[in-house]
DNA sequence: GAGTTTGAAACT
DNA sequence: CAGTTTCAAACTC
């Protein structure tokens, strides 16, 4: 830390214009020291914006890429699908390596470049905004505040690689802050894995840096525990200059610090690494961590694993035990994987989010954010990606003959033999059925009218009646195409 | 365990 | 963007 702990710039968002407006240097301490946003949220400074998206709202630090000491400004991010580079406050992370700053390959900037309290929102929308898909739905639905710390959806890690490119575009779209992070990862990619219910890895694909957490992770699932020595720590500056010299044996390297944290210290681009906290009753900091694949093993033979036909790339992670063949998802090959990774980056930048987007409220999961293509299984199989996620396929899905619908015979005798048959599944109707061709035609005829009784020269309120009974038809319509597909009589 | 089916990803 | 091919997982026998 140093002197500029606790600054916080806070910035007001000009609707009208779009960007961010300088509204106030606070020097206030945050209300909890362990959440800045909490700060953030209570200094004057607090946005329209940010409050509209307060109960998505996370605070980050910035973690520098060599020493892994928290950048000492606040990094405010909302609803951020980019987790990029950021890291939850200091109690909550350890460092990773002490390394040299001689051994610095990419130059860092200035701390001074920091010094700005960042909506991660206004990052967030702009990193969609220079992404083809743009900001769907799933980026700002699909995070929730978990325990004072982040919950991203725990199956999936998340991924940006911030070209140069993009980052001209980002500082389009957010001037002056943001390109200061900007530059700082304009050197190297940069890769955050938030997957695993807590866990931050933050890597360059030169010089590793892998920060484990020691949140409270107790909700995490299939956790084991390791004992609490501290004999095997390894010394600081282990890693190499490069980065590239630590062999991946499988296995992958740790190092507990003094509170009893392990991180991993193998140079992969995305870490698979389970973290929990010590468990009730055991002594404190004794957080115990143990390496398990969040995956089973996949069997490509053809893709090299370095397609996203192979669940281990797409979910982020190198292969490890594996029954793979001629595999390059892995350290070995690290230039080909980051050719890779940056080849379906471009062909799909939301390639490595994940799929299946969480409510904002509650356990429930959300919905399949580009939906399912079934045809044939009736999307009560595996095949079906919504069903495998165990969760309804919804309006965005273009199957056919679907049955994965909280109605349907067929899937509640499929939910009858299914082993976890306890999550609740919301109901696919009767949102389902307003697809968006049945909302762009209801439009149309709404649009129909109105020009009808412009075209006649109706008074308002006589183009407003009409537009309504127009509208109450296409209720009509909608509502009784409802029923029909529930087999309910209807009668109007 | 081999063969088939399936649907997402990749390709054209 | 639509159609086709490739691929690996899910499924069946």
């Amino acid at each position: 830390m140093n002197e500029s702990e606790g600054q916080e710039y806070s910035y007001r968002r000009e609707l009208s214009e779009g960007s961010l407006v300088p509204l106030q240097h606070s020097h206030e301490s945050p209300r909890n020291a362990n959440l800045f946003s909490h700060g953030m949220h209570s200094g004057p400074g607090y946005s329209r914006m940010e409050e509209a998206l307060q109960e998505d709202d996370y605070t980050y630090r910035i973690l520098h890429p060599l020493t892994c000491d928290p950048v000492p400004q606040v990094a405010h991010f909302s609803s951020a699908p980019y987790s990029e580079y950021l890291l939850p406050p200091s109690s909550h992370y350890q460092h990773a390596l002490g390394q040299p700053y001689s051994s610095i390959r990419s130059p860092w900037p200035s701390q001074e470049a920091f010094h700005y309290g960042i909506s991660s929102g206004e990052i967030c929308r702009a990193v969609a905004t220079i992404s083809s898909d743009g900001a769907d739905d799933y980026s700002m639905e699909g995070y929730s505040a978990n325990q004072g710390f982040i919950h991203v959806n725990r199956n999936q890690p998340h991924t940006l690689l911030v070209s140069p490119h993009d980052q001209h575009k980002l500082e389009e779209k957010l001037p002056a802050q943001t390109s200061s992070i900007c530059q700082m990862l304009q050197p190297v990619q940069v890769v955050c894995d938030v997957s695993g219910g807590g866990q931050v890895v933050v890597l360059n694909h030169q010089i590793p840096h892998s920060v484990m957490t020691d949140l409270d992770t107790q909700s995490l699932p299939k956790l084991s525990v390791q004992s609490c020595s501290t004999e095997d720590q390894l010394p600081h500056g282990k890693a190499s200059d490069t980065g590239h010299s630590e062999t991946f044996t499988g296995q992958p390297q740790t190092h507990k610090t003094s509170a009893g944290v392990t991180f991993n210290l193998t140079p992969v681009p995305y870490a698979s690494q389970t973290v929990v906290q010590e468990e009730e009753g055991q002594t404190k900091g004794c957080g115990r961590v143990k390496w398990e694949k969040s995956k089973r093993p996949c069997n490509c033979t053809k893709s090299q694993c370095l397609k996203l036909y192979c669940e281990c790339f797409a979910n982020g992670e190198v292969c490890n035990n594996c029954k793979c063949v001629n595999c390059y998802n892995n350290t070995e090959h690290d230039s080909e994987r980051s050719q890779a990774i940056k080849a379906c980056l471009e062909r799909n930048p939301g390639a490595f989010r994940p799929k299946i987007g969480s409510k904002k409220q509650g356990n429930v999961k959300g919905r399949h954010t580009k939906g399912c293509n079934c045809k044939r299984s009736g999307c009560l199989k595996n095949y079906c990606e919504c069903y495998e996620a165990k969760i309804m396929c919804t309006s965005t899905c273009k199957c056919v003959g679907c049955r994965n619908y909280e109605e349907s015979p067929s899937k509640k005798r499929s939910e009858r033999d299914r082993p976890d048959s306890s999550i609740y599944y919301p109901t696919r109707c009767p949102l389902a059925c307003i697809t968006p061709d049945v909302v762009e035609a209801t439009c149309g005829c709404l649009l129909a009218q109105a020009e009808e009784a412009e075209k006649e020269g109706y008074i308002s309120a006589h183009a407003e009646r009409m537009i309504l009974e127009e509208f109450g038809q296409c209720l009509t319509q909608i509502v009784r195409s409802i029923f029909k597909s529930t087999n309910v009589q209807f009668n109007v």
